[in-house]
DNA sequence: GTGAAAGCGCTAACAA
DNA sequence: TTGTTAGCGCTTTCAC
């Protein structure tokens, strides 16, 4: 019995021959003395580690914890392990980057970024170790890309008010990278435009990237002369801050006001009144970023892909309701 | 020139003396080929990592999201990298323990759990690795950990309602740490007991670990013959829930009932109204867990440490007021 | 069916 | 001041 065969066996080679008695003497021996092997070696002799990293910006942002929680399952599934770092750090610290990325402490990495800060890590890391960008699109080759249908929750966001009557619907725009920007921004004046509408410049209003953001920006909206009965807010930490800032300035959201938010999580249904959203496929998204890393680590072209199943949902909850005044009750 | 020059200078190593021209030289070179030290090779040769992992359970949870942030910052400052795991995966999944912990993957790990469900896995590291439990107790001499003083943060909640002028304060236990559920029980008991009212049982109410939970546990004290004007809820998702309940039962907060929550979150101050809750200091506990866990890598005594500065703090927003009734204003 | 040995990339100790 | 080398723990190839 040789560290030779202990090896194989440890690892389930198939190819190996050895005694089945032998086998068992060295599993039991294994399991005996709690061995594991060392992780260093393993991967300096494989140039593997087995670790995925998924880079966040803001781990706790409860938007997002499902891509996360998506990510895990698909890493686990593929027998590899994933590790959270945040993303900010990551693109800001040096010593960092190298210690993780650059001396390949990881198999590859996903990044969930809200800008270009990361723009260049990727540069430098995308000749060195596969990388995929989960809810952003590529804007290099070399990196993969995942993103679900931001056009389409906006515009299903916007229907939902539209078919309770609303005409005057105000948008609230989002900080975040300006492609998924825009194609939120799209979804909503398209809406607008197929109900014979005319988005009105007047009622985009920046709403920045969190509640604060969203508080500013509807405050803008309620001092507009003609104020809008309906508000689609790019994300649904944005809706909340506009919720807040209805509720200061005396309006009942949804009798005065209705509100709907992109992003369904895990305490919309808790607020008063809970938050009409817009869900994305977060976690399949998380999923298939990680295949897609897989894959690209076997060798294939990186890609970008659009998910479009499971579909954008309107989840109604109470801060939705007919315009006022409108006859046109569904 | 040789390796080993390069492999110094490149990691500052003061006691190598070597012509300034060459350091340059090296340091250039690594520059320009865009070098980083193999992190495997590193590993396996030094027997550190330079990693230390970090076990939540459920990273999004917004109320913990501070402890990440301060351990995050307390390691990059020690010249370590933070990685975050899934503690429930890491506990169940063997397979991923063996890899990451058993390993030695990482140099250390830091356990912010929920219940009891970690235990084995702390029995089974510590004796091969630092291991740390954030916010609980551990209940093993091998393994240090740090808490917040969960007793003074329910006194200061219950205290804060009991100068508001009310009574009858009920309490919404949590699911979690037995012990840290009873401190913090206990510090609602004794804000009563202090003020020479007798915390009746019927008042302490199961309120689970989240809005759900804390939902049902205030439909119940509503239903109650005598209801509370007060609730204290053992954390602020509880109290979230609890909120929800009394919007549906059609009780105005903070006219009829007053609520108030443990750990502060970002979207407190959102809710309508804005949810009162007392403070901890999780960020420090956060810090001081990397801290610990760096002692005990230097081969110091595994220690039990209580976090009682900065101290606890009632954040005053719309959900707790005056005990309708009473004339005791403050 | 089993054992021996090379070598992954690095650091640290030692030799020159 | 600079160069050489052993060896960290593992996997895999090759010889037996």
């Amino acid at each position: 019995m040789s560290v030779g065969a202990v090896s194989r066996a440890l690892s389930a080679d198939k190819t190996l021959s050895i005694r089945e008695e032998t086998r068992e003497r060295i599993l039991g021996a294994a399991k005996m003395l709690n061995y594991s092997p060392n992780h260093a070696a393993r991967s300096l002799r494989m140039s593997s580690t087995g670790l995925i990293g998924l880079a966040v910006h803001d781990v706790s942002n409860p938007l997002y914890s499902d891509i996360v929680a998506g990510a895990q399952t698909a890493a686990i599934e593929a027998g590899y392990v994933l590790t959270l770092t945040d993303a900010d750090v990551l693109a800001t610290d040096e010593e960092v980057f190298r210690r993780l990325v650059a001396s390949k402490a990881i198999d590859g990495i996903l990044l969930q970024t809200v800008d270009n800060s990361a723009d260049s890590i990727i540069a430098k890391t995308a000749k060195t170790l596969p990388v995929v960008m989960v809810n952003a699109e590529s804007p290099n080759p070399e990196v993969g890309s995942v993103t679900v249908d931001d056009h389409q929750a906006a515009l299903l966001a916007t229907n939902h008010l539209l078919e309770l009557g609303h005409r005057k619907v105000a948008y609230l725009t989002i900080d975040e990278h300006e492609d998924r920007a825009a194609r939120r921004l799209g979804g909503w004046r398209d809406a607008m435009i197929d109900a014979g509408l005319v988005p009105q410049a007047r009622w985009i209003v920046n709403g920045g990237h969190s509640s604060e953001g969203g508080m500013r920006a509807m405050e803008a909206i309620i001092s507009t002369p003609e104020m809008p009965t309906a508000v689609v807010a790019a994300n649904s930490l944005i809706a909340l801050g506009a919720m807040k800032a209805c509720q200061a300035a005396g309006l009942q959201v949804p009798d005065q006001v209705s509100i709907v938010g992109i992003h369904d999580f895990p305490t919309a249904a808790y607020l008063n009144p809970g938050l009409t959203v817009v869900s994305l496929p977060l976690r399949q998204l998380g999923e298939r970023a990680v295949q897609l890393l897989l894959d690209q680590r076997e060798g294939k072209r990186p890609v970008h892909e659009k998910l479009s199943a499971p579909a954008a949902e309107v989840i109604a909850r109470g801060s939705t309701g007919p315009c006022p005044g409108s006859t046109h009750l569904r």
